[in-house]
DNA sequence: CAACAAATTGGAATGATTCTAAGGTGCAAG
DNA sequence: CTTGCACCTTAGAATCATTCCAATTTGTTG
């Protein structure tokens, strides 16, 4: 009775992530992290929800929060974080670093050679193991097309 | 062996920071700043609020919070986030970088080559100009005594 | 279908920080 | 010195993002 379920425009991997964590595929899930895939300008979880809603009119910010925390865990999604301010979800899976524009407020990801995320590991004092490494620049950007 | 270093109960430098940024020099200001550099293990506002308040039983947690972004605005110390826990606060004003031991929760100061912050700002695409990196180290060091 | 587990929900609770309004403090000019 | 005034501190209220909670709802399985 209720309206066609529209297809997902995302790659079918969720459902199997989320099941390879025992999890279920629902469509609030689908759809928070479709909205994270179709518009990638690093959305807050209130962005998220805003822009989940009109098409979930039911779904609720707590269950944002709880899909965003899920996603998080199956890395299908990254958190991040910048100076206290709230968190903002990036579905940019491959190593690399933020850049937070100081005019506009905008994050932009910045794609770094693996070697350079290798070398800074590299310098690390004897004893200090890493298994992340995060880079935030802070500045202008010229253009602010996206 | 080396030498332990006390720090002056009044660094010269305070009140002439103060002074060129219009500000006065206080007992809480002072004190705060001594707390930093005695202790320099990145602590929270409310970690300083108990360090300081033997000293100072009338100080408030409001008035250490505006300690600590008055020294931050006059550089003399650094404010340090991480994944939204409480801001830290950090006297090293070299470059630097930081190491959070997921395990005890401490966080540590990695120096780095100066050409190393260098090369990063060098890697980011036309147009990105950065004033500022953060680089910030994420897993387990070796030993938990200092 | 019934039972059970996983998910969602709205609202209350939490934690860090900031705001606000009301006194203090100290120096400079008279 | 005393008064003015800008700067500071203070307690508590307010804010903001996030988490917790208890009560449904939904989906799966026996």
């Amino acid at each position: 009775m209720a309206t066609a379920i529209q297809a997902p425009r995302h790659p079918a991997g969720l459902a199997q992530k989320l099941a390879d964590s025992g999890l279920r595929s629902t469509p609030q899930r689908e759809l928070v992290y479709d909205v994270l895939l179709t518009k990638r300008d690093h959305p807050t979880a209130d962005e998220v929800f805003a822009r989940v809603k009109p098409e979930l009119p039911g779904i609720s910010l707590a269950t944002v929060y709880n899909c965003l925390e899920t996603l998080v865990q199956c890395d299908l999604v990254r958190a991040v974080n910048f100076e206290r301010g709230p968190t903002r979800y990036c579905p940019n899976l491959r190593p690399h670093a933020h850049f937070h524009d100081e005019v506009t407020g905008q994050t932009h990801d910045v794609d770094l050679p693996e070697t350079l995320f290798a070398k800074l590991k590299s310098e690390l004092p004897p004893g200090f193991d890493a298994n992340a490494v995060e880079i935030t620049f802070r500045g202008k950007a010229q253009s602010s097309a996206n």
